[in-house]
DNA sequence: CGGCTATTTGAGAGAAATCAAGGATAGTGG
DNA sequence: CCACTATCCTTGATTTCTCTCAAATAGCCG
């Protein structure tokens, strides 16, 4: 069409669509609903992480009175983009991607989130990204309209919430440093010290971190292509910077080189 | 070093850094000072858009007292990354980015800012990016710990700042998407339907935009470099999708055509 | 054990970066 | 007011890195 406008004007390619690697479903499929537990709190391990942590003993059983605990299976969604967003989730255990989905199917995932962290973001009622569990995950389900008015009432579970969204900010800050201005080598290496920081295991020797996620999340998460993922880890192994057991474990040999690294310092 | 390890394995290239093109200062540059109003607010052309919307009669009078307007030069500082964060910054009138260096001189602005803007993220006391003024800029200068005890006693300034900061990590993640998948004519598209979306010239016509910034402002936000920005800008022209009277300003000729090539629709 | 999926590896193409001028624009000072 | 200079922008030629296409291997679950 643009092209018949003038054939000496040089097309717009883009990257082939014959393959669509992620298509959105014409009609949201229902997202796992099994309840696990009510009124988990008591029990819950997430609790010193979230936003919970701030809760007086009466406010805590007004919470638990709220919430609900659901099982995702790995692969199911927590909620999708457009979606009717009805609730804020913590995540008690297991792992979530949030991702985004241009319309030929290319994604990219802003954000892994796990133990602790707080997902559901939204404006004018509508979800902003897929959540999707990448291995079998426990959310605690909470009401939006209900978590409202404990903002309202409570600064300790405010000011918790604002610092979430901060931390939110930042991290997609770096994100869109790491994917505007970083090579393959230096993304790699920046998801990987991130990782081992995550896990508690920056200390200068030897770590060993887990990669719940595949390749392709990988790919998706640092705008590169997953044979790109690949071949980078490979090179980093031939260099002695890292051990890769099996696809899902890696092993950082030398924690300072990778940082060095991870900042474009070589 | 890496290299001398193992001569067999292939060293990690990076780009050239012969020529860098942006230098953290050793020591940070003091930023402009000029103290243009004392007490402006009841002649801020701002007000409507910012913050201080929600102040009523005698709040805004507190306000005022403890606020001072700056005009920053372009080209210079508002305030840089690591530097000691005292001060929140709402736009009056002009223009500012927000970026960040690597190491190296490498540059990814995240954002740009105009009037009704707040800028001043920080962490720790200290800021999160460099922020320079791209045109003559006017900002008033709010001082972080008295902004604070607004943000205590009024809801609507608390809410109306939560929802700058959820502005702000909206329009991260998009960037973040646009960042890693998306292709230079995509990058350009969305900026430019961006921009005339802020400047509230959305309509399905003709739209002339103003770009403040040069090439390599907007190279380094597209994660670009500024011959692939204006290769691309020619392009669109060859097309007749834009107009370019001169390098700041772009007359858009088809909005719909534009809009579909920034969602990847061609 | 067999089939499926995920990952790794290889070969080749292509798009954007780099390198290199040339042209336009704006700001400065005579 | 105009010439001069510095900077910014555009355009061209070439290189190189990542993507794409293709296939083999490894790992995993039934």
């Amino acid at each position: 069409m643009l092209e018949s406008l003038d054939a000496r004007v040089e097309p717009f390619k883009k990257s082939d669509t014959s393959v669509i690697r992620f298509k959105r479903p014409a009609v949201n499929p229902p997202a796992a609903r099994r309840i696990v537990v009510d009124a988990p709190c008591l029990t819950c391990n997430a609790q010193k992480q979230s936003i919970c942590a701030g809760l007086k003993e009466g406010e805590m059983e007004e919470f638990a009175r709220i919430v609900r605990t659901r099982l995702v299976k790995a692969g199911q969604s927590v909620y999708r983009e457009f979606e009717e967003a009805k609730y804020f989730f913590t995540i008690v255990t297991g792992e979530v991607r949030l991702a985004n989905l241009l319309d030929d199917g290319r994604r990219q995932v802003t954000a892994f989130n796990s133990t602790g962290d707080i997902i559901g973001d939204h404006q004018k009622g509508y979800y902003l990204s897929d959540a999707e569990a990448i291995c079998d995950t426990v959310v605690c389900q909470i009401p939006i309209k209900a978590l409202d008015s404990f903002v309202e009432d409570l600064p300790a579970v405010r000011s918790a919430l604002v610092a979430k969204i901060k931390d939110e900010a930042n991290n997609l800050r770096r994100l869109a440093i790491l994917l505007g201005r970083k090579t393959p080598v230096e993304k790699i290496a920046s998801f990987l010290v991130n990782r081992a920081q995550k896990a508690g295991l920056s200390f200068n020797g030897t770590a060993e971190i887990n990669l719940t996620m595949g390749r392709s999340d990988i790919a998706d998460f640092l705008g590169l292509t997953i044979e790109t993922v690949s071949r980078t880890i490979t090179r980093l192994k031939n260099h002695g910077i890292l051990e890769v057991p099996n696809a899902h474990s890696i092993i950082i040999k030398d924690m300072v080189e990778l940082e060095s690294l991870a900042e474009g310092e070589k």
